[in-house]
RNA sequence: GCGGGAGUGCCGGAGUGGCCAAACGGGACGGGUUUAGGCCCCGUUGACUUAGUGUCUACGCAGGUUCAAAUCCUGUCUCCCGCACCA
């Protein structure tokens, strides 16, 4: 454990024992901040840490800013991965098991007791339970200005009530609507399914996929053909069928069918009625013929093995031209007149099929699978996996390229895009096609069951496009501050697009719908407004209301201070002082005046907090500020817990403690940009605050209260400005200039200081920045501030004390301009000693340059203001009496509007120059030893003193 | 494909019209301190030149606007992110 891990423990137990930052309503401004509350998922790691480090940062400031500042979190539990877990481990699932013996056994050293603990986690209750604790710990370690008392779960008795009374909310305002919605669903649990429930769900996604089933007249009924390309149905040739397996014929609703069993059963989780009438052999459908849509013809029906009646519906239509397995099987069997007698099929017949050209594609002719099959050296279909790579390519291209050519009647020169949609829509509405959902790749649940798509009948959707909605939430983007601007318009278009969502699941953990006991509202739109229970959680707590007294009216009081608090008191059991109470600290608290979180929250979790909070809130309570910042790599590469790369905040404590990585974090990358956390960047970042630790202990000890001499203006000016610039940076939320600002720039200018001041006036200098500068540091770096505070014998916590005010009086650009002259004349004398070689040099003359240039320069700087025009700049010199000087300044001024930086910031006049380099010459004298001239050009007998210009006074070395 | 963002030195990254050979951090090199190492301190780190305050070249590439561009405009290349119902 290092120093500053022990410094860190000692400061947030006394916080902790103190109060510090649990906060009630009072007189002051107030300041309500959040930032997304975590999901329960294990230990935390630096992912989840740059978010409430950088909040905290910002909020330290305010605080001592003197705003009353409330910054709580709480954790996330609703949806399905804590449950998976649950699962998991009773599943006796070892990846998971071990991992949580991991999560469990740092803090846990018994292994009986590990094993024991891990047994609980069957129940997902007893996760949550034993995470939260070990999160508030965890995140205790960053050292973080938070209210825990106001923490709660998602699973917590007011949440569900809140969130109910949200859906109420959404209901009576005609926000909900119900709906068929397909889902992945597993037939052995009769439920749908997640991600976790599914064997490999997390490795290799299922996901699901919409199917076109296209109808082809066939005898008594249709042969059904299955697609993901209905926009390419003018360039069927035939049709194929696996002769060796065996299909169903059976009454689909009122239809007769011809198509696969397997896909007869899942058509039934479909919303359609399936009765199998009877078995058919694959071959008996050989050499006949359907009738195909769009190309409005008979297709001859073909054999080939490549159909799998596991996926769609183990019939597909040909298209040659652009399907690479349609052509390989055509091709094979035109190729192969055996195998067409083998079938009994007539093979001048299927020699005769010519392939249809119908999508213009980039970079492909008349026939994108015969070109790319050639160009892959496809020859068999035995070749399945470049066929398959084959098939993406010419669909990829064609989505994003193509253009439907000539052959595509009605839809000829449209883009595929649109056409896709077109021909689809038009198949659906003629009654010949239907669509059918089909899981991405053949999936189990965790238990063995087969996994479908099933659609779901009453889905419960919100309805974001319902009347009047979005443009009450357009009316609170339009107010709300967003940073980095640049992302209003990601908010503009997603409202745009937002349209229904589903927002109800039959599993997971959450709070069931109000008025459908059967769904659980799904994680994030439960997750919308729960900000608005900071402000009073700990006092229902307090308070020991139940569940059953958090009724509606109650929300509508306490949030929006609706109804007659009399009746309200009588109808709920709840005194009505204590209503007054919650309403009062609601009001005080509420809006939520900063959000700080992750750009990818901003297509859903941001834009559903701000419907939610239009719909259910007052105007006065909507929010009021979004922020963001970037993601977090390890060394150039994601974090993620599969790689093994994470830092636990345990781990960091240990090895660092909380001000390394606050430091480290805010002075990296801003916080919109990505950040790289790179061990050895923070072991500088450690070594620098060892250092900065070290100089202000030592300052400590040295201060004495007394005047600063005015040669040191410079300094205080610059101290006094980068105050300044500290201040503005953290009102910006800029916490990089800010850490850069205290950590490096006070550091440098203090070392600068530090090296001209002689002992006494170093001390009165201590005496003047040393507790300012605690204090300015003191939002990055908390724990360091608060011991070296307490060392500096100051009262109480560093964390509450003032901000320091910058004092703009004390800025003296004069003092600063001469200090930087002084030590470029120094540096040059130097140089110049250097260049000419000489060790010992006996004598040093500095010519002040002479008098008329000062009037020029001064005259300069004005002219430049208003024009670059080096004539009008001239004549307007040449009218002066500086005429006589022409010769020279005809050198001069050419630079100077070349490059008007060749001038100095100040023009003194040639008086003061010669007296600051005066006294500048009296210590040069020291430093080598040898006598220094200080002269005026006027006077000088060196050549070189013609080359002197205000602020650079020509040097010469003997 | 659409939408958004980015391309600056050995590296990370400042800089949004002139005060920029480029903040700050790191690396490398030279020197000081030190028994030695580390820490720390000083200097150098685009090229050329010079007894400093000098000249030239550079901000993905190619053009343009302007007295003046890394910064504005046009084209082009490369990379990253999002394109949903998933937390």
């Amino acid at each position: 454990m290092t120093r500053f891990t022990e410094i860190a423990h000692k400061w947030q137990q006394r916080w902790k024992e103190n109060k510090v930052f649990e906060v009630e309503p009072n007189k002051k401004e107030k300041l309500f901040v959040t930032v997304p509350y975590p999901y329960i998922s294990g230990s935390l790691h630096i992912g989840h840490a740059r978010v409430v480090t950088e909040m905290d940062v910002y909020s330290r400031y305010h605080r001592m800013s003197g705003k009353n500042v409330l910054y709580p979190i709480a954790f996330h539990i609703s949806g399905t991965p804590v449950l998976g877990i649950s699962l998991a481990i009773k599943n006796g699932d070892e990846k998971t098991i071990q991992l949580f013996s991991g999560y469990v056994g740092a803090y846990i050293k018994d292994k009986k007791e590990i094993a024991r603990i891990i047994k609980t986690f069957e129940d997902p209750q007893a996760i949550v339970d034993f995470f939260v604790p070990k999160m508030i710990a965890e995140f205790s370690t960053l050292g973080l200005g938070v209210d825990w008392r106001r923490s709660f779960t998602s699973g917590d008795v007011i949440h569900q009530r809140m969130v109910e009374w949200l859906f109420h909310k959404y209901k009576d305002k005609g926000y909900l609507v119900q709906g068929k919605h397909p889902v992945l669903f597993s037939k052995s649990l009769n439920n749908a399914v997640g991600e976790d429930d599914i064997k490999d769900g997390d490795t290799d996604p299922v996901e699901k996929q919409e199917f076109t089933l296209i109808k082809f007249a066939y005898e008594d009924g249709f042969i059904v053909a299955a697609t993901l390309r209905p926009e390419t149905m003018f360039g069927q040739t035939n049709m194929w069928i696996n002769p060796k397996i065996t299909y169903v014929k059976a009454k689909v609703d009122h239809e007769i069918w011809y198509f696969s069993k397997e896909c007869a059963d899942k058509l039934q989780f479909q919303d359609h009625n399936v009765d199998i009438i009877e078995e058919i052999a694959g071959t008996t459908f050989l050499g006949k013929t359907c009738f195909a849509p769009f190309v409005e013809r008979d297709l001859l029906i073909l054999p080939s093995t490549f159909c799998n009646p596991a996926i769609g519906t183990g019939i597909v239509t040909s298209v040659p031209a652009d399907a690479p397995f349609d052509w390989i099987a055509l091709k094979e069997l035109q190729d192969n007149p055996e195998l067409c007698t083998q079938y009994d099929i007539d093979h001048t017949q299927v020699k005769a099929i010519e392939l249809i050209p119908i999508i213009n594609s980039k970079g492909y002719g008349d026939f994108p699978a015969v070109e790319i099959c050639k160009k892959r050296k496809i020859t068999s279909l035995l070749q399945e996996k470049e066929l398959k790579e084959a098939t993406q390519e010419i669909y990829k291209v064609g989505y994003h390229t193509g253009v439907m050519r000539d052959t595509c009647g009605k839809y000829a020169g449209m883009k595929v895009e649109k056409a896709k949609q077109a021909m689809r829509q038009q198949l659906l509405e003629q009654g010949r096609a239907t669509i059918f959902w089909e899981t991405s790749r053949p999936a189990l649940s965790r238990d063995g069951g087969e996994v479908i798509v099933a659609i779901l009948d009453n889905q419960w959707f919100i309805d974001f496009n319902a009347k009047g909605w979005k443009a009450e939430a357009k009316q609170c983007l339009d107010h709300m501050s967003i940073v980095p601007e640049k992302y209003r318009k990601r908010f503009e278009d997603v409202f745009e697009w937002l349209d229904k969502r589903p927002c109800a699941r039959r599993r997971g953990l959450g709070t069931t719908l109000p008025f459908d006991k059967e769904w659980v509202i799904e994680s994030l739109s439960d997750s919308v407004i729960y900000m608005s229970l900071y402000p009073i959680a700990q006092l229902v707590k307090k308070f020991k209301i139940s569940g059953e007294q958090m009724t509606v009216p109650f929300f509508n009081y306490v949030f929006n201070g609706y109804g007659v608090v009399e009746k309200l008191s009588k109808d709920v059991g709840i005194p009505v002082e204590q209503l007054h109470t919650l309403r009062e600290h609601f009001d005080y608290w509420y809006p939520n005046d900063h959000r700080h979180t992750f750009t990818a929250h901003l297509s859903n979790h941001l834009s559903f907090m701000i419907f939610a909070h239009v719909a259910a809130m007052k105007k006065k309570y909507w929010p009021q500020k979004i922020s963001f910042h970037g993601m977090i790599l390890r060394e150039g590469n994601k974090m993620s817990k599969s790689k093994g790369n994470t830092i636990p905040l345990l781990e960091l404590d240990r090895l660092y403690g909380a001000d390394v990585f606050r430091a480290f974090m805010c002075s990296a990358t801003s916080v919109e940009s990505t950040l790289d956390w790179q061990t050895e960047k923070v072991e500088h970042m450690k070594k620098h605050l060892l250092n900065l630790y070290t100089i202000l202990e030592t300052a400590i000890k040295h201060q004495k209260n007394e005047t600063i001499a005015s040669e040191h203006d410079w300094f205080i000016s610059r101290w006094e400005q980068l105050k300044q610039q500290a201040t503005a940076a953290l009102e910006e939320m800029d916490l990089r200039t800010y850490a850069m600002t205290v950590l490096y720039d006070m550091f440098s200018l203090y070392k600068d200081v530090s090296r001209e001041a002689k002992e006494q006036q170093f001390h009165a200098i201590n005496g003047a920045i040393i507790t300012e500068w605690i204090r300015l540091l003191c939002p990055l770096v908390p724990h360091i501030a608060e011991e070296l505070y307490e060392q500096a014998g100051e009262e109480g916590f560093a964390s509450l004390a003032p901000w320091p005010k910058s004092d703009r009086a004390k800025i003296n650009t004069i003092a600063e301009f001469t200090h930087d002259m002084t030590k470029q004349v120094q540096d040059d004398v130097r140089k110049v000693i250097e260049l000419a070689k000489i060790e010992h040099p006996h004598r040093i003359t500095i010519v002040i340059s002479h008098e008329w240039k000062y009037a020029l320069f001064t005259m300069l700087k004005e002219l430049l203001e208003d024009t670059r025009d080096m004539k009008s700049i001239i004549s307007s010199i040449m009218d002066t009496d500086m005429k006589q000087y022409s010769k020279e300044i005809m050198k001069i001024i050419p630079a100077v509007v070349k490059d008007p930086s060749k001038l100095p910031h100040f023009v003194l006049d040639q008086e003061t120059e010669y007296k600051v380099v005066k006294h500048l010459g009296a210590k040069l004298g020291e430093d080598y030893n040898t006598h220094v001239l200080v002269e005026k050009a006027e006077v000088s007998t060196q050549p070189k003193a013609r080359n002197a210009a205000p602020a650079k006074p020509a040097i010469v070395v003997e």
